[in-house]
RNA sequence: GCCCGGGUGGCGAAAUUGGCAAAAGCGGCGCCCUUAAAAGGCGCUGCCCCACUGGGGGGCUUGCGGGUUCGAAUCCCGCCCCGGGCACCA
C-alpha cells in the first residue's frame, strides 16, 4: 500500500481548484452568481509584500480559510480574496541599499507569497487579487483621496510634526512608539512643516458611538481604540488677560475646582507667549527655555518622574468665577496638542499642578474636602483627586462637587465665560510622506491661480487619474520627496489656468491603500470606478475579518473611519466595514518572539516541504486556541502528521476491503459505538466552530474519532452494519477536518463517497445517536466522588436514589451515619449529604 | 497610576459555562510486530500515603487567603505574579 503522500494529494487538488476555479465568486447581476445563497465576506488583513510569506501568515490564512470552509459548506456564498498591500517603506529602504527598484523587490516577493497561498491550498479567489502600487488600484486611492478633499476632510496646514531623521520623513503620531520611529527606533524629532492631514478628529464621536454597531470585536480591541481616541468631557473656561487684552481659553475636566486655581500655565509652543513677554523683563529667560522644550524630543519630555520646570511670565489673568488675578507661566508639562494648549492650576487637586506649585512654592488651595475627617481641612492628604463637599468657593460652598460641576458650567454658560466641552487625544492623521514608494498625493501647486504669493492647491481632475508614480534612479530621502528629482514629471500644467504648475511631490502614508482594499475587491477589474455600487451593497461589511492585534488601532481604526468618510461622501451604504473580528495571536518559538537575530524563526515553506500543507495549517490551528500566543514545537507538527497519516490509512483499509453491507437502521453494539462517537464528533465540530473558532477542540474530537475507529475496526469488520460503520467514520473524519486539512479531505471523501467534500453540507449530528440509553450515574457523598454507576438514562430520582444507596462503595460512607438530603441531578449525579 | 487579557499535571492545553478536574496532543515508561532498527499497533502515565503474589484502599490537587453553595477551575470579596494597551492628555 502506498503510505500518506502529501505531496501528490496536494498536487492534484490545487491543480482542480486552479483549473475549475472552484472559489470564485460572481457578482450581483452577474452570470454565475448564486441568489439563492446568503452572502458572507470572509476577509484576512492582506499581507505586506517582503520577502517570504512567514508562519504568522500562515496562521492567519488557516484560520481564515477554515472559516471560508465552514460557512461555505453551511450555505453561504462565500467572497474570499486576497491581495497585497505593496507600498511602503521597507522596499525602499532596501532599494536604497541595494539600487533594485522597489517595484522590481516587490513584485517578486508577491510572486512568491502568491505560489506559497497556492502551496497551501488557501481557497482564495483570485480573480479578485490586487496590489496597491499598481496604478489601477492607487489611482482610486487618489481619487478617494480627491472626494476627502472636496469634503474639507484632507486639507494641507502647517504643524509640529514627529520628524525621523533616519528615515528622513515624518511620521503619523501612531508610527511614534516611546518617542521613537516604529520602523527604525531613531528617536524623532519635532519639525514645523506643511504636511496633509485627514480630519479623523471630525469623527472621534462616531468612531465611540458606532462601536455598538459591531457585532463582535474583541473587547481588548475596542478598549484599546477607545483609550487612543482618549475622550473626557470637561469645560472651556476662558481667563482673560487684562495687560494684553487677551483671552485665553482653557480645557478642564473639573470645572468644579475652578475656585482653586492658584497658577495659569502655558505651553512652550503657544502662539501667544511672544506676544506676552516680548519686551518686559521675562522675554530672555522665556525664549531660552522655549528654545529648550523645542530641541527636546518627545520621549525626553515625557519621561517619568521628570521634575517639573517652568519660567515665570510677569503676566496674570483673571479667574473668570472670582475676579482673582493669577500669576502666568510656561511649563513643559502643559502640551500644545491637547486642549488649548494652555490650562489652569488646581494644586490642591491635580497631582502635576501640586508639584508645579511646590517646584515654585506657590499657594495650594483646597476646595473639596477630603473623605478622612483629619486630614479634610489642611494641607496634607493634598493633592486630594476624590469628590467630597465643596469648600472656598463661595456659594457653592457645602454642595457636592458633582452637584456644583453642573451648576459651575450652566453658570459660566450664563456669563459667557465658558462652556461644556469634549476633548480627544485623537489627532488627525498625518497623511503625507517625503518618500518615493506610494501613491503620489493628486494635486498640483499653481502660482498664477493662487493668491498674495502663496501657490493654489489645485486638485488633479479625476480623469486625469492616476498620477502616475515617476521612475527614478536615487530614492534616498533628502529632506524632501524623492520625487522632486523627476523634474520633467513635477513641471505639469495647471488643470484651472492652463498655466505652469508643480506637482505635489509627496505620497500617501500606505495606511491609506489599506483603508479600502476590501471594497475594491468587490469590483477589482473596475476601470470606470472604484466599485460599482451595487457590488458594493450587495458584499459589505465584511462578516469576519481576521488578523493580528497588532492593527488593533492603526489599520483599524483608519478603515473605520473611511468607511464612515466614504459613506458620508454618498459612495458606500455601511457605516463600519468589519462587523466581526478575530486577532489572532503570535506564534512564538522557543517561548520568544521569532527574529532573525534570534535565530528562532520558523520557514513555513520548509514544513509544506517536509510534511505538506495539510500538516502544516492542522498543527496551526491544532495549537491552542488561535485567539491565544502559542508556541511553535517540532514534535506537536509530527503528532500532527501522525494523526494525518492514521486518518489515511484507515481509508485505504476501508476501501481495499469489502464494500461490506448497508448500513443498519437500528445499530447495536460496537456498530452503535462507533456511529455514536461519529455523531459526537460532528455536534462537537459544529459547537466548537460556531463558539469562538475553538478549532483546537474541533481537531481533537476527530482525534477521538479516528482513535475510536482504530479501538473498534477490527472487531467490526465481517459484522453486520461493521464495514459501513467504518467507512462512516472514516469519511466523517475526512469531512470534518477538510476545512483544516483541505486536500486530504478532498482526497479521503472522493476515494470513499465519491465527489467533491467543499459542495457537501456540512454533516448533522444524528440526535438519536448523539443520546443513549445508559448513562454514566456520578454518586457522591458530602461532595466527593464515591462511585460510578451505570444507569437507565430515563431513571427517575427514586430509582437513581435506590440505585446510589445500594452501591457497596457508596454505604461505606453512610454508615451510622444520618443522611440530611439528597441532591438528584437525572441523568447525572446523585450526592448524599450526610451527618 | 488607569484599562484589558491570563495563571490548571513534566510541556502546550480540555472541562458542554455551578455537577466525574486533566479530553485530544507532546514527552516519558512498558508490551506486540521485527534477525535488528525505523515505521506501525496496543497499554500505562496529576501528586502523596497505605497495601501488594494478585486484586485494592485512602488523602490531596486548578496562583494565594477568605466567602457563597449539597457541590466551585467556574460565582463573590481581598491579595500575588505574568503578558498587553494607555499615560505630564489638564
Amino acid at each position: 500500500m502506498a503510505g500518506y503522500d502529501p505531496k501528490e494529494i496536494e498536487r492534484k487538488w490545487q491543480r482542480v481548484w486552479a483549473e475549475e476555479k472552484t472559489w470564485e465568486v460572481a457578482n450581483p447581476g452577474k452570470p454565475g452568481f448564486d441568489d439563492s445563497k446568503p452572502k458572507s465576506y470572509v476577509l484576512e488583513m492582506l499581507p505586506y509584500p517582503s520577502g517570504e510569506p512567514h508562519v504568522g501568515h500562515l496562521k492567519c490564512y488557516s484560520v481564515g480559510d477554515a472559516i471560508a470552509h465552514f460557512r461555505r459548506r453551511n450555505g453561504f456564498q462565500v467572497i474570499h480574496p486576497m491581495g497585497y498591500d505593496s507600498f511602503g517603506l521597507p522596499a525602499e529602504n532596501n532599494a536604497i541599499k541595494t539600487g533594485e527598484p522597489p517595484r522590481v523587490a516587490t513584485e517578486r516577493s508577491i510572486a512568491s507569497f502568491q505560489r506559497q497561498f497556492r502551496e497551501w491550498g488557501i481557497s482564495i479567489d483570485w480573480s479578485r487579487e490586487l496590489a496597491t502600487h499598481t496604478p489601477e488600484y492607487y489611482r482610486w486611492t487618489q481619487w478617494i483621496f480627491l472626494r476627502l478633499f472636496e469634503q474639507g476632510l484632507a486639507y494641507r496646514a502647517e504643524a509640529p510634526v514627529q520628524w525621523c531623521p533616519k528615515d528622513a520623513t515624518v511620521l503619523a503620531n501612531e508610527q511614534v512608539v516611546d518617542g521613537r520611529c516604529e520602523r527604525c527606533g531613531t528617536e524623532v524629532v519635532q519639525r514645523k512643516l506643511e504636511q496633509w492631514f485627514f480630519r479623523i478628529t471630525d469623527y472621534a464621536e462616531r468612531l465611540l458611538a458606532d462601536f455598538e454597531l459591531l457585532e463582535n470585536w474583541p473587547e481588548h480591541v475596542i478598549t484599546m481604540q477607545r483609550n487612543w481616541i482618549g475622550r473626557s468631557e470637561g469645560a472651556e473656561v476662558t481667563f482673560r488677560c487684562e495687560e494684553v487684552g487677551l483671552d485665553f481659553p482653557v480645557f478642564t475636566t473639573r470645572p468644579d475646582t475652578l475656585f482653586g486655581a492658584t497658577f495659569f500655565v502655558l505651553a512652550p509652543e503657544h502662539p501667544e507667549l511672544e506676544r506676552l513677554v516680548a519686551g518686559t523683563p521675562a522675554e530672555a529667560a522665556v525664549r531660552e527655555y522655549v528654545d529648550r522644550a523645542a530641541r527636546e524630543s518627545a520621549e525626553e519630555r515625557g519621561a517619568e518622574d521628570r521634575e517639573k520646570t517652568g519660567v515665570p511670565l510677569g503676566r496674570s489673568v483673571v479667574n473668570p468665577v472670582n475676579g482673582e488675578e493669577i500669576p502666568m507661566f510656561v511649563a513643559d508639562y502643559v502640551l500644545m496638542e491637547y486642549g488649548t494648549g494652555a490650562i489652569m492650576a488646581v494644586p490642591a487637586h491635580d497631582e502635576r499642578d501640586h508639584e508645579f506649585a511646590r517646584a515654585f512654592d506657590l499657594p495650594v488651595r483646597r476646595v473639596i474636602e477630603g473623605e478622612d475627617p483629619d486630614v479634610a481641612r489642611d494641607e496634607q492628604g493634598l493633592p486630594y483627586p476624590g469628590d467630597g463637599p465643596m469648600v472656598g468657593s463661595g456659594r457653592f460652598d457645602g454642595k457636592g462637587n458633582r452637584e456644583a460641576y453642573a451648576e459651575i458650567v450652566a453658570w459660566l454658560n450664563e456669563e459667557r465665560r465658558g462652556e461644556a466641552a469634549v476633548n480627544y487625544r485623537l489627532r488627525d492623521w498625518l497623511v503625507s510622506r517625503q518618500r518615493y514608494w506610494g501613491a503620489p498625493i493628486p494635486v498640483v501647486y499653481c502660482d498664477a491661480c493662487g493668491e498674495e504669493g502663496a501657490p493654489a492647491i489645485v486638485p488633479v481632475p479625476d480623469e486625469q487619474l492616476p498620477v502616475e508614480l515617476p521612475e527614478v534612479e536615487d530614492y534616498a530621502p533628502q529632506g524632501r520627496s524623492p520625487l522632486a528629482a523627476a523634474e520633467d514629471w513635477v513641471a505639469t500644467e495647471c488643470p484651472r489656468c492652463g498655466g505652469p504648475a508643480r506637482r505635489e511631490t509627496d505620497t500617501m502614508d500606505t495606511f491609506v491603500d489599506s483603508s479600502w482594499y476590501f471594497i475594491r475587491y468587490l469590483d477589482p477589474r473596475n476601470a470606470e470606478a472604484a466599485w460599482d455600487a451595487s457590488a458594493a451593497a450587495h458584499w459589505l461589511p465584511v462578516d469576519q475579518y481576521i488578523g493580528g492585534v497588532e492593527h488593533a488601532i492603526l489599520h483599524l481604526m483608519y478603515a473605520r473611519f473611511f468607511t464612515k468618510a466614504l459613506a458620508d461622501c454618498g459612495v458606500l451604504g455601511v457605516q463600519e466595514p468589519f462587523a466581526n473580528l478575530f486577532a489572532q495571536g503570535m506564534i512564538t518559538r522557543d517561548g520568544a518572539k521569532m527574529s532573525k537575530s534570534r535565530g528562532n524563526t520558523v520557514s513555513p515553506a520548509e514544513y509544506v516541504e517536509r510534511y505538506g500543507a495539510d500538516t502544516a495549517r492542522t498543527y496551526i490551528c491544532f495549537m491552542g486556541p488561535p485567539e491565544r500566543d502559542a508556541d511553535w514545537v517540532d514534535e506537536g507538527v509530527e503528532g500532527v502528521n501522525r494523526f494525518l497519516s492514521r486518518l489515511w490509512r484507515l481509508c485505504e483499509e476501508v476501501e481495499a476491503g469489502e464494500e461490506g453491507d448497508d448500513p443498519l437502521a437500528t445499530p447495536e453494539g460496537d456498530v452503535r459505538t462507533l456511529l455514536a462517537k461519529a455523531h459526537w464528533a460532528i455536534d462537537k465540530a459544529t459547537r466548537d466552530f460556531q463558539r469562538g473558532f475553538q478549532f483546537n477542540t474541533v481537531i481533537a474530537a476527530v482525534m477521538e474519532l479516528v482513535n475510536e475507529a482504530y479501538r473498534l475496526k477490527d472487531g467490526l469488520y465481517g459484522e453486520p452494519g461493521g464495514t459501513a460503520a467504518v467507512r462512516f467514520a472514516a469519511a466523517t473524519a475526512a469531512s470534518l477536518v477538510f476545512p483544516f486539512a483541505p486536500h486530504l479531505g478532498a482526497e479521503i471523501w472522493e476515494r470513499l463517497r465519491g465527489g467533491r467534500v467543499w459542495e457537501e453540507p456540512w454533516p448533522q449530528a444524528d440526535s438519536q445517536l448523539l443520546s443513549s440509553e445508559t448513562v454514566t450515574l456520578v454518586v457522591q457523598v458530602n461532595g466527593k466522588l464515591r462511585d460510578r454507576i451505570e444507569a437507565d438514562a430515563e431513571a427517575g430520582k427514586d430509582e437513581l436514589l435506590a440505585l446510589a444507596r445500594r452501591s457497596e462503595k457508596v454505604s461505606r460512607f453512610l454508615d451510622g451515619k444520618e443522611v440530611v438530603k439528597e441532591i438528584v441531578v437525572p441523568g447525572k449525579l446523585v450526592n448524599l449529604v450526610v451527618r
